[in-house]
DNA sequence: CCACATCTTGCGTGTCACGCATTATGTGCG
DNA sequence: CGCACATAATGCGTGACACGCAAGATGTGG
């Protein structure tokens, strides 16, 4: 009952949560990425039902809320590769993973577009996966046998990883491209994620 | 003449803005990662002497001007790579000019140290790192005979560089870290730069 | 059913970004 | 050598925002 009991004032919190992050990403979708400047702090709390204080008491600005989302996903990266089997080599492991995390729902397109295509979201779109890192990295050093605060590899194959991904979402949301979003994630990872890990420990 | 007239123009305009930027980083670092509220706008405009109203010309938001540096010298990895002798293979022509670029002068930690370990410029250090991939791409495009538009692997390997220099300054800004930040950034680069280019044209 | 913790809300405050109009500072031409 | 023009700097006013604080609403557990 605890649980039950706790678990319902905290859903109640995550409810919230995602209705105003999910406002904010729809008003912002609907406005376009030109016009993010339209969207005001009171239209985004009323369309979420709450106070525009409330709001504040969830994020600290729009960009935040707009991208909470792609946060959130990002911060599981760690979790899905900890997840694969661990006889897997790293980098079908990391593929996989990233493919879970990212393609299992293909992305929304116009979601995607306006966190990755608006200027003034630039800052806070790249904090999102750049959230990946930190997990990502330490999954990986426990892969490799490593030390992540030690070793350079893991911090910097998973910075590599989070920005291969970044970048087939840029390409994928260029016009022309009839790819699906797993493939541009797949050809863009191959470039960057070692075939043979090297799991040679510092000197 | 023209040149000259010009130049001076414009070269105030460029020495008002390294005030401005070298203002706002001085009083950000003085007041540490954890004060950075306590920067006002008017103090940094009063400190460069110029009007608030000016500062607010040259940057939208303390945050950019604190990390203006950061960016400018990201800014110039395209030309850096494009500099280095054409016989050069890929990758020690990306390492030697990233070296060149990041660690001429070896970087100042106080600076690096704010603008990298205070959350609240996280999203404008990300934006600055980033910038370097836009002209890193197409240089190294030019090299591999790629097109930067339909190949991913120009994107993908400038974003992988740029993520090893960002994690080689997370490294180098560490404790008990007594490496030059040369020789990190080799090791961080040696992790991601593709040894054999693998100059295939997408299919 | 009641005391307590947590969440929500309203209000006030200090800061900020920016549009607009005015003044000062270079620039090029007659 | 000035004179018309372009560009930059400044002052002022406005709208929006983040956040601290305290009161009210809503669950929670005994």
């Amino acid at each position: 009952m605890n649980d039950d009991a706790m678990n319902l004032r905290a859903r109640n919190k995550q409810a919230t949560r995602e209705a105003i992050s999910h406002a904010a990403l729809r008003l912002a979708i609907d406005q376009g990425p030109h016009g993010l400047a339209l969207v005001r702090v009171q239209d985004i709390a009323s369309a979420a039902g709450v106070s525009p204080r409330t709001y504040n008491n969830y994020f600290s600005s729009r960009e935040e809320a707009i991208c909470s989302f792609q946060a959130d996903q990002s911060r599981r990266a760690g979790q899905a590769l900890a997840a694969r089997p661990a006889d897997e080599p790293l980098d079908r492991a990391i593929i996989a993973a990233m493919l879970e995390l990212y393609t299992d729902p293909e992305p929304d397109r116009a979601g995607l577009r306006m966190i990755m295509s608006t200027p003034e979201l630039e800052g806070e779109a790249l904090k999102a996966f750049t959230m990946a890192e930190g997990p990502l990295a330490e999954a990986i050093a426990a892969r490799a046998g490593m030390d992540p605060e030690r070793d350079l590899f893991p911090g910097v194959t998973a910075a590599a990883v989070a920005g291969a991904i970044r970048v087939a979402g840029r390409h994928w949301l260029a016009p022309g491209s009839a790819a699906s979003f797993a493939d541009v994630v797949r050809e863009a990872l191959a470039c960057v994620v070692p075939p043979a890990p090297a799991p040679r420990s510092r000197s």
